[in-house]
This record gives structure tokens, sequence and C-alpha cells, in this order.
DNA sequence: GAAATTGTGGGAAAAAGTGGGTAAATGTGG
DNA sequence: CCACATTTACCCACTTTTTCCCACAATTTC
């Protein structure tokens, strides 16, 4: 499970070096072969170890293309999943369409989220992260609520 | 299973460059013999390695001709089946009437599916994805149904 | 403070993409 | 059956992109 806070940045070339802190167990982890996509609940990138992407292209793979939504999220999900591979300097290149997609420039952060890490632009996060902390202070938020629920 | 997105241009004579990351496993299958053929539930193509359209030519001959709807699926999608061969720099001929239902122009986009290929139109793409996104982002949008069932 | 590790940038070689000319194959009409 | 037009396949040349490698800067560790 990963989990942790990393401010990164792309350079000209659109690559973006990995924390050296995961380093070890993704090259442990079929060989530093990852799996970059879309986010598509927020505008931001998901990087899923191969295994674990596997995992979900399986579920994927069973949903009908008769139904316009499974059809959908089969499209998007798969369709955006690029394999990809830390090189010598634990750095990733970044697919030009996702880097478009998620808005990422020089200012970039990455967040351990379990089986996968999510890769937001700088500026789009801290707004994120401010209106949810927001939304925390009010007596009435509904993230209060689910916050209570986890016995924190 | 094939799976990711490139953006690709059609040439004057309907020539189109397959990305050159799958074309060793294209030419590993049936030496690179690829069926074309409509994709009945989009404005788009597919692309199958000749062994998998086999596979769908099976299912389409066991329909009857006596129930209209499979009828029409058996015409459409054999009647356009395509056979086709990657020439020597790896790019497949479009036939005319299949550029011309998925309204390609220069520039398209393919898209790994599983056991084939989706060739869409660029702009046409590009509005079924923000269409998607959009109701993804809605509270109530069933797109998030269908995600939620991936365990994500 | 020095050494090791990590982060950053960029040059150069290789690979891939693109465009078009030409010749062969195919189709069409007399 | 032949002549002509059209389409397709193959080849070559050029441009662009990607990949690989190396050098140096910054940060951390001892």
């Amino acid at each position: 499970m990963f989990r942790g806070f990393s401010s990164v940045s792309l350079d000209s070339k659109g690559r973006l070096a990995v924390p050296s802190r995961y380093r070890e167990r993704l090259m442990g982890i079929a060989g530093g072969c990852l799996v970059q996509t879309l986010n598509p609940l927020d505008r931001s990138l998901w990087l899923y170890p191969l295994p674990e992407w596997e995992l979900i292209e399986e579920k994927l793979a069973v949903l009908s293309d008769f139904d316009k939504q499974s059809r959908r999220a089969k499209q998007m999900m798969r369709g955006y999943a690029t394999d990809c591979q830390l090189d010598t300097h634990g750095r990733i290149l970044v697919h030009a369409e996702l880097r478009n997609y998620a808005q990422l420039d020089k200012q970039a952060i990455i967040l351990g989220q379990g089986n996968k890490f999510e890769i937001w632009n700088r500026a789009g996060w801290d707004e994120q992260r401010d209106h949810w902390l927001s939304l925390v202070g009010d007596e009435e938020g509904t993230p209060t609520v689910t916050l209570q629920s986890l016995s924190l």
C-alpha cells in the first residue's frame, strides 16, 4: 500500500521523478513496469504498478459494450492506459495527452493512494484541498459526517 | 490485450501508421494480417488481428437471418469487414467507405481496446470524452455507478 | 564538511512518422 | 482483347519524436 505526499516537478520533456522512497518497491513489483491513466473523478492522473492495473483491466473486460455507460468507462480507462517504466534515474515520461488532461506543468504533486498514486497539478491540488477543508469546518457540511464514521 | 491512446494522422492516400509499440505483437499474430470493419455502436472503426476477427465471425455466423436485428448486425459487421496488412512502415490503408463512415480526416486517434483497436475522428472523440467526463462530474450521474463497481 | 544519493537538464543517436514518386495490379469501357 | 484510368503496393528521402546516455546541481547523510 502506498501513502504519502511529495511535491515533484516535470521537466521540459514531460518527465517526472518518482520519489526515491517508492523506487525499490516499484522495481520489485514487475521490474518497475507501471501504467498511467486518467482519473475520471478529478482532473488528475492515476499511476498503477502493472499487476494492480491488470486487476482493473479484468474488471473492465467483463462490462458489456451494449450498455453505453459501461462502454464509455472501458474506452476511457483502457483507452488512456499507457505503459511506462522507470528510467535509470527513477523518472517516468508522462504521456502528453494525459499531461494535458491533468493540466500538469512544472509544479506537480504525487500522492500515495493505496494500490496506486495520484498525480495532480500543484495549484489544482491546493485549491481542492483548501475547498474541502473549508467544508469540514462547517457544522452542516457533509464531509464531517463522512469523517465521523471513521472514528478517527 | 491492447490498451493505450495514440494520436495518429491519415495521409492523402488514406494510410494510417499503427503506433510502433503494437507492431511487433501484430506481426507475431498472423503475420500482421488485420481486419477493419465498422463499429455499429459508435461512429468509429474497429481493427482486429485476423484470428480475433475470426472468433467474431463465428459468433455472427450462428445468428438467425430471420431476426431483423441479427440480420442487420451480420450485414454490417461482415459486410464492411476488410482485410488489410501492415506495409513495410507499419501502416494500413483504411478503406475509403469506412473512412467516410467514421468521418476520418487528417487528425485521428487509435485506442487499444482489449482484443481490438478503435479508430476515431479526433474531434469526435474529444467531444465524446468531454461529454462523458462532465457526466462523471455530476453527483447523480450514472457513470459513477459503473465506476464504483470497478473498485478502482 | 565530505561523500553519497537524488534531482535536473540537455545532447546525440536511434527510431518512428510523414510524404510522395513510380511501377504493378486492378478495374472499366470500348 | 486491348487501351486507358484508377487504385494499390513498394520504395526512398526527409522530418520529427523518442530514447539513451552523460554531466552537473542540489540535497541529504554520515
